[in-house]
DNA sequence: CATGAATGAGTGTTCATTCAT
DNA sequence: AATGAATGAACACTCATTCAT
């Protein structure tokens, strides 16, 4: 009764549509970074977007996973943007993980409330079935990619014997804690950070003797 | 560390009242653990225990944030404990550093619920005023000897330059992240863990050219 | 029943119109069917239809109260196209009411949705006004038709002496329980049931001694 | 830690806590009576009872479901105590039959809001699943017990030969649409209808011949 | 003729906290 | 020392309806 030829039920959003559910995703980002996941209710979240009320929000949103999930993807989306370019510049690995670490303790500066938001998200739903916020899949295959990274710069002979797991939950420790500083510490230097982190990792990864100056 | 006899108005508590206070703290750490810092109410805390009431843990805490500042202290009491023997045995700078984080990841088996419950703390409250929870001052001049202890290192020629500011931030970032991985993986071993990470750590700290086989 | 060229403000509607009415009336019919009258929102109805907004439905009807009437009217029409030739055809009181009892039933067969729909209506706007859904006049009418006709079955001496009123009342009872059941008992027989309900108010309504074997 | 010498998890309510529960119960009976079972939320609810919020309905109950229950089950008793006894006063089973419905319906003038009550329940929640009402178990006992009752006369030669579940069917639909009508008709009296539907069933029951008068 | 964006009141439920007993 | 009853604000979410386009 309904002619319906796309292939699936895709929804369509008109342009309206999606610049409120931008405009929405953006004030989410800015009240959890600003009052924490647990303070981030669709009251104040339709206040910091200058919405009369939360239905609002429920009209646009299927519910708050979505509306979560809608952040993390916005946070994925401008990770990928800022780093992928950067990185397939290089050609050593030792060179790429300097790269990422510099080019994302960069990104700290320019989109401080995305890392904040999301680094509270990640932590708030660890209890909770993370899949719902679609957290899941793209953590793991980051993760899965980096790992791989550490094991052929060791194939290459670039890098030292280690567990590239490990290798990778430090990093992103290492980098998670950055970013939870920067939103506290006033005196936060993300050049110094990133150029003490690349330091810190490369030291930590190139095989023995040898030195960045030989 | 926190000096007991002051002449502030410390509240004389009873036996008993201290007997009902820890059997809560537990309980909260438990449930914080399990479900998560946002879904820790007083209804779930007060059911662990065995209370009948929530009414009990008001009388027993002058609020939330009262006991919250309660499971902080005692994780701090018991990290202390755990790790300052071990340290205090170590002569060399590197040798405390691999102590410390073996021994830290150790305590991993073995206490895996209350390191847990005070991660979920540290990032619920790092938006709200952190000091009301008693995170602020501990954690700071913890931080603070951490730093001193990589600058005598690096005074005593055991390591290299390098900002011991980033390098505790790093080791903690790393060591908060195997915590949280622990909690979610079932594959994690926290023996390899902490050996890698004091690999990690090690190599990314000592001099150039300074390495254990050569 | 409904004077179609009554000189009152008849609202003259296209055959577009009309035909979205209908269609909105048989979503209706189907949800408050199938997910009661309590869980039939207009979300659901245009869903159900096919409609990608709730406002179509506000377009097509003056507000909530006149689609339910719109059902009610549509089951009634229904009703009397089935119900009053086959009714005609008898001559005794007697048979006219094994007639109208068995084809009723037998109604449940074919039109499953419309007969629960009714009820639901029914049932769930009795404490508010059921003025506003147009059941009062057509309710009122069809059983005081009915009370008449057992009243001059009485007269012809086919019947007993009851209170007609009673009579209607259990009648109705009695059929609409059928209704329920049908539509939750997979083993309901509507064939079983109509005979046995005929039988049933056949004895219930004969003179004493009067009975169909001797 | 907590000696529990109950052998099951038993609520052991307090007489202050019982008695809020018979309040809202009673609050609830007349709110669902007088402006329906859609209506009837818990602010309604809330407000007839003289409760100053919501909260405290949800204190005192699990859910709305919990409190639905409680007034199916309330009703119960109450239909227990008032009918019982009195028909077991009665040898013949067409007695008991006259005396069922004539309880039955007097009781409407006793308790006209508590039948109304559970019969806007039964009907509203027919479409989701009754279960979690208790309506259920309850229900299927008692219809039941009075087709083993049918079955009973039909087998002491009382009963002429018909479907038991059939009239029990209609037995019921005729009791329900009288509560109904007594809700709405100020002109239903009560006495009438007792005398008038218990005739109709002794007659639509008894064998062919059996009048009441020999 | 039709749409989808918007509204604001209303839903049941949970929350930390208070207080009389 | 302890209890359980009570509170009222906050929560995410749904509702029928309006209206500009």
């Amino acid at each position: 009764m309904q002619a319906k030829n796309s292939p699936d039920k895709q929804k369509e959003r008109t342009f309206i549509e999606s610049a409120r559910r931008a405009q929405i995703v953006a004030a989410a980002i800015e009240v959890i970074a600003d009052q924490g996941y647990g303070n981030a209710s669709f009251a104040k979240i339709a206040k910091q977007a200058g919405l009369s009320s939360t239905g609002m929000i429920s009209y646009h949103f299927k519910g708050k996973d979505d509306l979560i999930r809608e952040v993390v993807a916005e946070f994925m989306r401008l990770t990928a943007v800022h780093l992928t370019g950067k990185m397939d510049a290089e050609t050593t690995m030792a060179g790429r993980l300097r790269t990422y670490i510099t080019a994302r303790i960069a990104m700290l500066d320019e989109y401080p409330k995305h890392f904040l938001a999301v680094l509270e998200i990640v932590s708030a739903v660890r209890a909770e079935d993370p899949e719902l916020r679609g957290l899941t899949p793209g953590m793991a295959y980051f993760f899965s990619v980096q790992e791989e990274r550490f094991r052929e710069g060791q194939r290459a002979g670039e890098f030292r014997e280690f567990d590239p797991k490990i290798m990778v939950l430090a990093l992103h420790g290492a980098i998670n804690e950055a970013t939870a500083r920067a939103a506290v510490d006033p005196d936060f230097d993300s050049a110094v950070c990133g150029r003490e982190l690349a330091d810190l990792f490369e030291a930590a990864t190139r095989k023995d003797g040898m030195s960045h100056d030989n």
